[in-house]
DNA sequence: CCTGGATCTGACAACGTTGTCCAGGCTCTA
DNA sequence: TAGAGCCTGGACAACGTTGTCAGATCCAGG
């Protein structure tokens, strides 16, 4: 696991140059294909090739400046709405401004003023349903803070977490919200060091001390599996995602110590961990149905995995029970309604993203890890007894 | 409509500096409240302040070549993998990254190159479930390109939309794919002069001559429209949204032609239009189901509207049809399963995010506009005869 | 020992913006 | 009318990076 961090470091941090490839190359130049491109006149090269690959040619102040009649700074002064420029003379830069198309580059702003008023969310899978409210949270935190908010999927894969993660801090965003896919953040060090607020949500941040905003995943599960047991189950099965997964351990842990809690010995055959994809969790579920001592109910461990355990159920021949972690639309239009553990994700995100403007305006300093509570909503499923 | 153009220009064009005051304000200078600060001398403020609100004071190359005892170009070149340097002095120079921590500021580096590698994506709801895949396909081809994607929310509103594509294009994104909310877009009428590439996806461009990557919503709901009148329904609802969405100015077209084509004149209590929130959506179907000549099947004109109809007709005695336009999760576990014209929500995004970069590289010049086919899904609500 | 070439390195000037500071013009008061 | 004070405008230097170009170093061959 270790490796991965010194690995970075060495890695060529610009893996994005396949872009720059991209620009267009100066075709009116002919180009010695052996050893380079000798064969224009230095001043034709200069003069023409670079309006080429920079914006299109965008105006900039001092064009703006020129037009106007006025000084350069005057121009920075309308456009960002300082004091100190008449009105005779605003109404000259305004009138260059837009007879020019002008737009301020706010690469230099950027560099000259250090804060980007943006930040940065690396989440999981912006296609999964859970993740769009909370992503959505953050960017109305954001945008009520006056920040553009980037972000980009790691699609579970620790690698690809930590690239956009540092990527983003290469742009210099002023914080970071991750949802974590790997266990090992501590290619993050030297970026909280530098000052990049940084909040973990939904999972925790692993190896590093960090703010984390995140589901009673445990008691969610232990709450959800103990209401099975209080209508009568004790052969319950567990369909959830690898261990390694913050969420799906607590979540599994949660199963166990309702499990325990009841005095129920659970058997192996009623779980189901890591897999999936919804062939080998249709085929999973099948087989805790039909096993030795087949269950009576179900609680799956995440959205998705809940919509293929309800497709399971819907074929089988006896009621099966079900509780699900996360709640999924069209929950209540089903029959029976299907009864789950919800956890708010659009207060996941707004708590994260919160803590993190408070980071950055230096209101928070000490890193906490904040468990948000989850909720039972009872629809039918989970209240069907046991069918022996 | 036209008010909005000059409204933007002279709206100062940062309202990101909210932001900018929250910058940690040094607190060791005491500071004259009356007119100013000139409490502290010169020296101290200058030396003493630039590197509190600079990004917590990053080490910069210039930082690296002095401890690593090499010159600037050297790390830089390092930094992005030239060559030309000896393994000893890369050695040296990569020690000193690692040590200070370093991480290269792209806001400089792409003040210098002129391209950015990244692309802006102005969508309407992250929240939306159509929209989750969409933006994950433009993410992967961004991606697939290396280049960044930033993204954020319209909500639907105009001059956010705006407000949020010209902040993308101040960022300088190379190209920037727009799901709009208005219907005039000639603000980025500049931006595309200035060679900012553009595609606009799902709805057409308002007032400019922009590429469209569009489904095609007239002839699928057309073809849904027929498909409830050829399973025998002459009295057919239409619920859809606000007809200067263009999505649903289509959808509604099409509805009326293929009553025209089957010979059924409308009913102008068998529409709602441009209602949106759930409570109204459910008033206007039950009106349609109770009126004087009720339906006896629906077209619901997106996914939102068909979620509230199909509650609405799982409170009915007689069996309604229904067919929705965009398919919705769990369509088929329902009873009766959910007969829906799908649109391909990845293929739109990829097919635009393409063509984004095929403008980039210059293969593509004409604006384009591209309609995508629909696919009707039967799996029982579309196909059940009227209960007359 | 010198020359020529190849290789490696660093000084310097941009990129477009903003902060600082000073100059010039104006108004107001003594 | 002079002097003080305010308002407006502009010159200039940064911000951190990369492209250019020339200088330094090294080695082989004469």
């Amino acid at each position: 696991m270790d490796r991965r961090i010194p690995m970075d470091r060495r890695i060529p941090m610009d893996r994005r140059i396949p872009m720059d490839r991209r620009i267009p190359v100066d075709r009116r130049i002919p180009v010695d294909d052996r050893t380079g491109r000798r064969i224009v006149p230095e001043t034709i090269r200069r003069s023409d090739r670079a309006p080429e690959n920079r914006y299109g040619n965008r105006p900039t102040m001092k064009d703006v400046a020129a037009r106007a009649g006025v000084g350069l700074k005057t121009v920075s002064r309308v456009v960002n709405g300082e004091p100190g420029v008449t009105p005779e003379t605003e109404r000259r830069v305004q009138e260059a401004i837009d007879a020019l198309g002008f737009r301020r580059n706010d690469s230099a702003r950027v560099l000259r003023k250090g804060r980007t008023a943006s930040i940065g969310l690396v989440l999981e899978d912006l296609a999964d349903p859970f993740y769009g409210p909370l992503s959505r949270a953050v960017e109305e935190v954001a945008r009520a803070h006056g920040a553009l908010l980037i972000n980009g999927s790691s699609a579970e894969d620790p690698d690809r977490e930590q690239e956009l993660a540092l990527a983003l801090c290469a742009r210099r965003v002023d914080g970071l919200v991750i949802i974590p896919a790997g266990d090992d953040h501590r290619y993050m060090e030297p970026e909280l060091k530098a000052g990049v607020a940084t909040v973990f949500v939904d999972r925790p941040a692993g190896k590093i001390d960090a703010d984390c905003v995140l589901s009673d995943n445990f008691g969610g599960a232990r709450d959800g599996v103990a209401h099975l047991i209080a209508h009568g189950h004790r052969r319950i099965g567990f369909v959830g995602d690898m261990p390694r997964i913050h969420t799906a351990a607590e979540r599994l842990r949660g199963y166990r110590a309702a499990m325990e809690d009841a005095g129920i010995p659970v058997e192996d055959s009623w779980m189901s961990l890591g897999v999936t994809d919804p062939e080998r969790v249709r085929r999973a579920a099948e087989e805790m149905l039909s096993g030795p001592s087949p269950v009576t109910a179900i609680f799956a461990g995440n959205n998705r995995v809940t919509v293929t355990v309800i497709r399971v159920l819907a074929e089988q021949s006896r009621p099966v029970a079900l509780v699900g972690f996360d709640d999924i639309e069209l929950a209540d239009l089903l029959q029976p309604g299907v009864t789950v553990v919800a956890q708010d994700a659009a207060t996941l995100g707004r708590t994260a993203a919160e803590r993190l403007f408070r980071q950055l305006d230096g209101t928070l300093v000490t890193p906490e890890r904040i468990e948000l509570p989850t909720r039972l909503i009872t629809r039918g499923s989970g209240e069907l007894p046991p069918a022996d």
